[in-house]
DNA sequence: GACAAAGGTGAATACCATTAACTTTAAAAG
DNA sequence: CTTTTAAAGTTAATGGTATTCACCTTTGTC
């Protein structure tokens, strides 16, 4: 194999999404993508298809961060309620530390960029194995969705600075979470 | 006043929006918006000041038009949790009929398009009102930012199409909100 | 009737994504 | 050791975008 490429789809994968992380996807063209590499954009077309594949594998590589922090958030000698606060902490954890990536992976803003149906339900496993023991199989559906929409609304809303007067915000989160919950005893 | 125009203000801003919802945001160049009037693209600086403060004025007429759906939807004879559940099904209701405006004004997609605070405050002021009867007045703003990452973040998910297996969606949502008070009680 | 000024125009600028035709390079084939 | 080949990178071109500018057109007012 002839030209060694400075580029590998993964570094490209990787550089593309700290870019977008730290200078808003709204200002990474794929010029300034390139410039990273010491490259011209065109060039970029023999790693990828074309800049809404480079951000569907950006969003991907978001999807699958977010599922191993909540897999490693979870340690199973402690109690059911104590595990549920562990991932959606971690869930959390994530969005803050990547919140321009979090929010272009799940609110749709570009086209044909959301991750794959395979790569979002890996999301909501951590939370269903413990729903499924708290409630039935079938009530937890229900419980599910609603989970996933307050912790995934409230960090919409925290990234997009719409939680704002005051209050311990940390605290809030879990007294919201685990008021949710408690409904469904 | 000199050479009368077929555009007005509003009227420009209610086909921005008309146009967004049924074409797609990123479909919508000012030249699109422009022949909507039978105008090129330049004239509508004499309007707005560029394409930002347009999709702003969009996203303003969207959280206002919420806020009424939802101020309609209240009737104080009903008891409270009647009037809960009206509440946030007009607010669900707005943003199945408008889902991609709903998503461009509240999900920070473009930068600096955001409605001011004054206009987002309102958008909670319904549900407050309830909840200062329900719970204590300082207990009622971590209520409320869970009620409203609830409703938000499940109509996110349906808006991007992340709430898929089956079950009934009308009732599920209203199941999670009465859990989520109940929880609180 | 002259004029001021709002509303509209076409042309120009500087970006953007994408494609096409080309060149360079290094490894594999002879 | 030379030749071939194909991947990786290049420049140039196309058609799109938002925005600015100088200009023209219309019309109410003095």
């Amino acid at each position: 194999m002839p030209y060694p490429s400075q580029i590998n789809r993964d570094s490209l994968i990787e550089t593309a999404r700290d870019l977008i992380e730290t200078q808003g996807v709204e200002n990474v063209s794929l010029r300034v993508v390139a410039d990273a590499f010491g490259v011209t954009a065109p060039s970029l077309y023999r790693h990828v298809k074309n800049k809404t594949a480079l951000i569907l594998a950006v969003n991907t590589l978001t999807s699958r961060e977010i599922v191993a922090k909540m897999m490693d958030a979870i340690n199973e000698d402690e109690p059911l309620e104590t595990q549920m606060l562990a991932i959606v902490r971690a869930f959390r954890g994530y969005a803050h530390a990547h919140p321009r990536c979090y929010e272009l992976a799940f609110s749709n803003a570009i086209p044909d960029t959301m991750p794959d149906v395979e790569e979002r339900v890996q999301l909501i496993l951590p939370l269903q194995a413990l729903f499924t023991k708290i409630a039935g199989e079938e009530q937890s559906l229900v419980v599910l969705r609603g989970a996933y929409a307050l912790i995934h609304g409230w960090v919409m809303l925290e990234i997009s600075d719409q939680l704002q007067r005051g209050g311990d915000l940390n605290a809030h989160y879990e007294q919201a979470f685990l008021a949710y919950i408690d409904g469904w005893r």
